[in-house]
DNA sequence: TCTGGGGTCCTAGGACCC
DNA sequence: TCTGGGGTCCTAGGACCC
């Protein structure tokens, strides 16, 4: 059978989601009329633009470059900051409003998603009118417009919401990819960023449609087998499916900006151990436990470099895996001036498959688990201020946003 | 006052095993 | 002895997404 899926989107979602923030709190002027970004703290050299509205878009404004930059191209522009526990409270909001017409939904971000409409399309009828009724009852009930893709694959559809915004709804059927998509240029197409159209206007393919009419085969040596999903997809062929059952995440990391350069050893290691805390607080709350620890560190001329161990045995314990950081960090750190500091936990499982060696002690590894359930709800209780742990006394980091 | 943070997936090389 | 070839695991780095 022919699948119906829709893309949904939230238009400028940070900006649009703090203009109703301040219009609840009273305010008579509607931030998405004028000049106006979500950008980080500049002080915390977190200066960039998270989100803009329709206005600064048009001055040349775009995501995630500085907020130097921006007000170079747009010098009256107002900038606000992100309000991430409202955001999760208005993405739960729509994600709710549409759960109510089907229930095969895949959230893909805090701002978008996946609707597969082949099932209920006999109940609702022709999708672009139900695409229509949904997008008015979100802009009626929530405040914001959406913009939805309506296509016979993921792909076409995630194409086709992005054509032109905001509060629009376009189709992308198999029949229209060559009229529609083909024409676009080279970037454009989802899963080619910035490295790879380099690459492939260099090999002389500057639009979707050029690609698509390209032998995978000519482009395997430059692109492995990227070369063949991004032919398919220039032809809007995809065949994956809308997954709407909630996945359990494959790693969880936790990284931080230093507001200032860092070369001093010590001080880095402070940072390195509360930083690995947090990611093992963020563990235990997922109830899970990881097999790999890693530590990313990038220095002051951007250059990332990580270090990474595949332990014997998962673990949650915040004292296993503040060791295997530091460690990590000994041996990676070779005195340059450090910007950004990262844990990460990957080959996540749900069980300790605990093996007890020769050497280990299981009874201390028994009052660790306690210990760090004492702490985790205390911290819960009073804040994450509460608690020191003798080595830490780090500023606090994004989470806290 | 120049460049976030949290993810996923892929590739390549070396180690190791048969 | 101018010397294999898979297969798998582990690690480092890169590209891309929102």
């Amino acid at each position: 059978m022919e699948r119906v899926i829709m893309h949904i989107d939230v238009n400028n979602a940070f900006l649009s989601w703090t203009a109703i923030d301040l219009l609840n709190h009273g305010s008579k002027y509607d931030i998405r009329e004028g000049y106006a970004v979500i950008g980080g703290d500049e002080q915390a050299r977190r200066g960039i633009v998270l989100a803009k509205s329709m206005p600064a878009k048009k001055m040349g404004v775009v995501t995630a470059e500085t907020l130097y930059s921006a007000r170079k191209k747009c010098p009256s522009i107002r900038v606000y900051p992100p309000n991430y526990k409202w955001y999760q409270h208005m993405s739960k909001s729509l994600f709710q409003l549409l759960s109510a017409y089907s229930p095969d939904i895949e959230v893909v971000s805090i701002d978008e998603c996946y609707l597969d409409y082949t099932k209920v399309k006999n109940l609702y009828g022709d999708p672009y009118e139900f695409a229509k009724k949904i997008q008015k009852e979100i802009l009626d009930t929530l405040k914001f417009t959406v913009n939805i893709g309506i296509a016979e694959n993921k792909l076409c559809a995630k194409m086709a919401s992005d054509f032109t915004k905001p509060y629009k709804i376009h189709t992308l059927y198999s029949k229209e990819v060559s009229e529609k998509m083909w024409p676009l240029p080279i970037g454009k197409l989802f899963g080619i960023g910035k490295k790879t159209s380099a690459k492939l206007i260099d090999l002389g393919i500057t639009t979707i449609g050029s690609l698509a009419n390209t032998d995978a085969e000519k482009l395997y040596p430059y692109f492995k087998n990227q070369a063949y999903s991004m032919v398919l997809h220039a032809n809007g062929i995809d065949e994956s499916e809308v997954v709407s059952e909630a996945s359990m995440p494959k790693g969880i990391s936790n990284s931080t900006t230093l507001s200032r350069d860092i070369r001093n050893k010590e001080e880095l290691a402070k940072i390195v151990v509360t930083i690995a805390d947090n990611v093992s607080i963020a563990l235990r709350k997922e109830k899970q436990y990881a097999h790999v620890v890693g530590v990313m560190l990038k220095d002051n001329f951007f250059k990332t470099t990580s270090h990474q161990k595949k332990l014997k045995n998962a673990t949650n314990v915040t004292n296993e895996i503040r060791a295997v950081a530091l460690e990590l960090f000994e041996e990676m750190y070779g005195g340059q001036a450090i910007r950004l500091v990262g844990v990460r936990l990957d080959q996540l499982e749900n069980k300790a498959n605990y093996q007890i060696s020769l050497f280990e002690n299981i009874d201390q590894r028994d009052d660790s688990t306690k210990l760090d359930q004492t702490l985790d709800q205390l911290k819960e209780k009073y804040g994450h201020e509460i608690i020191k742990n003798g080595l830490s006394n780090t500023r606090k980091i994004h989470r806290k946003y």
